[in-house]
DNA sequence: AAATTACATCAACGAATATTGATTAGTCAA
DNA sequence: TTGACTAATCAATATTCGTTGATGTAATTT
């Protein structure tokens, strides 16, 4: 089994993982409208503040977003190279896109 | 709050909760070669009937993967719309789509 | 009808996850 | 230093998830 196939299965697990939470897809949502900090999402979507810390340390942890500290407040922001692989990965599952390698060993 | 939305981040969350499983993600791939009986895929992934057998249903479940018997087998196969409307989805998440609307109620 | 094949479902267990409230850690200003 | 503010982390709890082995079900063969 080719380790790197392995690894690209993981990790696109994980990716999927991360975004497999509502109150992780509306965070991404309020994200596409630019960075924001945690206080300005605790206000958005109503959400305790260590749940949402919670929440965006996985998204983080995923590499599905960045952060960024300026004096008190970090700024969470997409991480658009990430979505950008993302989107490519989904292709690949619809089969459309035959150029990468095949992310199970067994269906060669 | 609309309960559109609410059914779109819900409906949203269950197809990447589908896909962020290591197994189910071998079973997709293996699926992009064309429909697939049970019995061929615990050959191909080395894995108990049992387990693919769980493994489809939630894939099934999900909208993303369809059956069809045909005498004892049945054979499972992708569901290209539900990969077509992923892939649009991904697209909203990168913020670069502004065409849907948007996931979360509070981030208009 | 009985046996066989292909697959689904169930029960049970351990592992991983999400949530809440409280505490801790930085940062800044007075 | 004191206090206010932003955010991460911890502890405890409840829920969900994945795996395994056994059992159930439907279609086929003999």
């Amino acid at each position: 089994m080719p380790a790197t196939a392995h690894k690209k299965l993981a990790h696109s697990a994980k990716w999927f993982h991360a975004l497999a939470d509502e109150t992780r897809l509306q965070i991404i949502d309020c994200l596409t409208d630019g960075e924001q900090c945690v206080c300005d999402l605790t206000e958005k979507l109503a959400a305790a503040q260590s749940r949402l810390s919670f929440h965006l340390k996985t998204l983080k942890d995923a590499g599905l977003v960045k952060d960024r500290r300026d004096g008190r407040w970090i700024y969470y922001s997409l991480n658009g190279e990430a979505l950008e692989q993302l989107s490519e990965l989904v292709a690949d599952l619809k089969g459309q896109s035959r150029k990468g390698p095949s992310l199970s060993p067994c269906c060669k």
